[in-house]
DNA sequence: ATTGAATTGAGACGCATTCTCATTAACGTT
DNA sequence: AACGTTAATGAGAATGCGTCTCAATTCAAT
């Protein structure tokens, strides 16, 4: 297990981080917008993680760390990375919304169990082959979909019968 | 066309209005509920047109046709609706709710263009058996399930090149 | 008509998210 | 390293959609 200097910036568990704070760096750049101290406190603690999370959930993990970051900063990063195709946000019928980082070409879709509220993500070539088709078909330009399945996992099924 | 003495009750455009309204109050029935005024109005409004609406529309519309109902009662009677499945519930990826009336056994998924905010229908049956599949594979049981797609209509893709 | 439970409407409320605007920070240029 | 421009931030107000409260009303079975 490793040990760090005390200091706030940086444990890139993953190994990509990097890369995608590049990507991120190059964005900010191309919009003539700063990398500020808070910029780089949200993108490190959502790339740190994996899985899904709100709004609220990410400003106490930062508030945890000791990174002030205020809401409305979270709330205006999370749309940057939204622009720059590096999260995106989902929204599995709560009124509150979720993201999650996404590696880039790495789509899934999302089976929602409405019982236990947990969220098994899956990928299907020829499901995405077959939207593809549907779409030229009707002369339609995707940029993006979303395919929710809700019902109940496994475990729920067998529980409540 | 036809004339009608002037009354502010019925005229159920759509031939299955009447199999509808039945179904509602079966609905009604059999959890104790009451058939108001109110929730007539409603579901003749919603069932006389097609097409997405949201709350906010549906309350105008039986506004100008002096039904008075208040914008809680629509919201109760389309929650209502939903669980007697004769109402879905949308999300186009605006903060507001969509809801369309759905002819039971009828599903079908939206393209959604983000430029000029057109939603267009579509349903493909190798599309359902696939998601079956998967379904089955995560021994998942599946309730409902939403796909949509977004990107630019044929139109906008031209116009707006 | 009576009765009792369900329903309604008006507005208060809740919650997630966005906005405002005065202050502060980033960063290319001296 | 200081400067100047421009963007970013935070605190809290504001928004907007939707839900809740509760006294007054309506429904419908008797």
């Amino acid at each position: 297990m490793e040990t760090h200097p005390t200091h706030h910036e940086s444990h890139p568990d993953n190994p990509d981080t990097l890369a995608l704070k590049e990507t991120f760096l190059r964005f900010l750049e191309g919009r003539k917008l700063k990398l500020t101290r808070q910029r780089q406190a949200v993108v490190e603690e959502i790339f740190s993680g994996n899985g899904h999370f709100d709004a609220d959930e990410l400003v106490d993990r930062l508030r945890y760390k000791r990174a002030r970051v205020s809401r409305a900063t979270v709330y205006r990063t999370l749309e940057l990375l939204q622009e720059s195709q590096l999260v995106e946000k989902l929204d599995f019928g709560s009124p509150r919304s979720f993201y999650e980082h996404v590696s880039p070409g790495a789509h899934h879709d999302h089976l929602i169990c409405t019982h236990c509220g947990n969220v098994i993500e899956f990928h299907n070539e020829r499901l995405e082959a077959l939207q593809q088709e549907i779409c030229r078909n009707f002369g339609f330009q995707e940029a993006s979909h979303s395919l929710r399945i809700f019902g109940l996992c496994s475990k729920c099924t067998q529980s409540a019968p």
